[in-house]
DNA sequence: ATAGATGCAAAGGGTTTGCACTTGA
DNA sequence: TCAAGTGCAAACCCTTTGCATCTAT
């Protein structure tokens, strides 16, 4: 990504304002009201690219296509509904994870997601 | 799955005899031991159904293909070798993931995945 | 001017499905 | 016997890629 297009401002300015990860295709949705032409290959291009890049970065849930947010935010997991499938930004950690790990084992890094029904769904 | 066929009773052998999450290939490898003519269509519609009736459950890994293992197992969770990809079962839970959860939301599950090295590819 | 970026359509990889044939009960 | 199960190939869905065109520099 070596030069500033309309189409990957606008995709950067799709993570901007979003906070949960992001699909390719919600991405494409949201950067078509910036550039209607936007086609789902240059999405794809621009993920990997800004993915690279340190921009944003893969949040890989059980289950779930591979999805986007913004780079550099605070250590979080998430919290997946199963009603509405939206995901949600958990700021917690659990912590003592390191006794976990079975002996001679080295663990650089962690995921944890939750599952259930967020306060919307929980409502009704 | 109402009858019984050699191929279902292989593909049921495979997960009797491997304890660690197998992919739909690594299945179809295994039980073609047993019948050398078994289809991958069949695997994935054995795997389908053994999952509805509770015989062996999915396991889904972040950034992972979907996995299977046999049903039944005490609660446990998975460290993935970064360096040779397999999957090891962790008998562990980390606890306290009840206070993670935002207020008005319901968690029903979790998963934890942890990344590291394991033991044999930390000698090399 | 020109290398990088885009859009389209085709190609890939993994999973599911339609259909004729086979087989368990 | 005959509905359920199998194997094959085609269909699908999502992601990547080839290529001609466009565009930022």
């Amino acid at each position: 990504m070596q030069r500033e297009t309309k189409q990957r401002d606008a995709i950067r300015l799709v993570f901007e304002q979003h906070a949960p990860p992001l699909l390719p295709g919600e991405v494409l949705r949201l950067a078509r009201r910036e550039v209607p032409s936007l086609s789902l290959a240059t999405v794809y291009r621009a993920l990997n690219a800004l993915a690279r890049e340190g921009v944003i970065q893969p949040v890989a849930l059980p289950a779930e296509a591979p999805r986007y947010e913004k780079a550099g935010k605070r250590h979080h997991h998430h919290f997946v509904c199963r009603r509405c499938r939206r995901v949600f930004e958990v700021p917690a950690c659990a912590g003592s994870m390191r006794r976990m790990v079975p002996a001679g084992f080295v663990m650089d890094d962690h995921e944890i997601t939750l599952y259930g029904a967020c306060a919307d769904c929980r409502r009704r």
